[in-house]
DNA sequence: ATTTTATCGAACACCATGTTCGTAATAAAA
DNA sequence: TTTTATTACGAACATGGTGTTCGATAAAAT
């Protein structure tokens, strides 16, 4: 019931509480164009002026509607954008699993995450521009890196299983790379991507596998991350690395 | 003329042009306990809610102080925090200067740039806190971002000087690098610095080492950073590292 | 003691947020 | 096609914050 929505406390609730604009079954035709037009505005809004200089009584001039139809379907600017985050990380999660389930048929070889996010980046590059970019909100930027940090944490951890005592904490190293991670990408965003998404993978590779090997105090094998990967519960996003570079990790000087 | 700073479009322009809060000769003794006030209530209020929730109706109500008066002084909060950065870094600076003078004459053996930015971190936890803690703004992180690149960007090239394509280019190793750094800065500061100075330079070594090797492709040998120092012109703060781990960068597997 | 300067509060115009409500239009269901 | 349900809307409102101006007061400098 529409007329509910205005209730003291109950701001922004759909009846079917799902706010990002993907559609599911009966649900108003209206509902995901209104929300469609909110988020392309967002995001428009975000790369010409930068996140938190963008007002709510910009969005509703941009995407054409009115006061009360926003905070009908959001609390503010802040929960729109986290939904367009979570579409994306929708996007982005499913396509690893029907990755992964390639993989464990033999059609994929392997699944290289840092590879396959860097590819997603360049599909959805409007997006990533205002989640990602230089002209992004810290507060989405922080989503992000616990995110990437909580995916890629536990392997590391595996990793380390067996080793007690590495030259720097997992939970310190996982915190810069992931940092660094970002960094990257921003860059990479920032730059009109000069280098396709296997340049990018490349890169990333040759600044933190040394620096993984150095912290963990262990050199990490080709493979490695796949055999977690598989014997992982829930076969989530664990393939940090499917591959690495040669056991010489230092070009000759 | 105080009355001169009510002209407009010359707002937040004293007679001296010095809106950080360290005093010059003949400066009115009230400027300079205004201004003191105004950056302890910013510092204080940014720990506590994080910049981009604090208003300049906080600061006033915080530092007791009238709100025309404010903006006789700086044109908006941004402003004010941009000037406790600039203190920060004057008072960073002038260490850093007195050290390389005494490593001249031989007092000191080396100057260690990234140990002495945690031990300045150390020392003004406050500030720090305010400026790359977790509640800082995205403004004065890119901010510092792009001061930490700009000092380090040169002596990175000098290193590359004869090596004409380094594996990754010196400007996404810099940026990446700067990245972990100020997160690793940020960590320590919201852990409540575990860890003494030391501890935490021995850990950005570990991890940036043989990134910094692999990236640019070869070797650095110890002291080659303050061979480069002690020719550069300005006698700037270009001794990245003093020292590096030894030659063989994998522990064993 | 006098002059200069900094600070102040009040007043003002402006802008944005977030809520409420009755109405109109659109979509879905019968 | 008609009926019912739902969504979107504009106007009105209270609230809070920004940034400017001005004359008065107090503090600092001379």
């Amino acid at each position: 019931m529409f007329r509910k929505l205005f209730t003291t406390g109950h701001k922004g609730r759909s009846c079917h509480e799902k706010r990002g604009y993907m559609k599911e079954k009966k649900e108003d035709r209206r509902i995901g164009r209104t929300r469609r037009l909110m988020h392309e505005a967002l995001m428009s809004l975000i790369v010409e002026k930068g996140y938190e200089a963008v007002t709510v009584q910009d969005i509703l001039d941009r995407a054409d509607i009115g006061r009360s139809t926003f905070y009908a379907h959001y609390r503010d600017k802040d929960e729109l954008l986290l939904s367009s985050f979570e579409h994306l990380r929708n996007l982005f999660e499913q396509q690893q699993q029907a990755l992964i389930a390639s993989m464990r048929t033999g059609q994929e070889p392997e699944v290289n995450f840092i590879l396959e996010l860097f590819r997603h980046t360049g599909e959805h590059q409007k997006l990533y521009k205002a989640i990602a970019g230089k002209q992004s909100g810290e507060m989405i930027l922080k989503y992000l890196h616990r995110y990437l940090y909580n995916l890629l944490i536990e392997p590391h951890t595996l990793l380390m299983k067996n080793k007690k005592s590495p030259p720097v904490p997992v939970e310190i190293t996982t915190h810069c790379l992931v940092s660094s991670l970002l960094s990257l990408l921003t860059w990479w965003l920032d730059n009109n991507m000069p280098y396709p998404a296997e340049k990018m993978d490349e890169i990333f590779r040759i600044m933190t596998t040394p620096t993984i090997e150095a912290a963990f105090g262990r050199k990490v094998q080709k493979n490695e991350y796949d055999k977690i990967v598989s014997r992982h519960p829930e076969g989530s996003l664990m393939a940090f690395y499917s591959h690495f570079i040669d056991s010489d990790c230092c070009p000759a000087g």
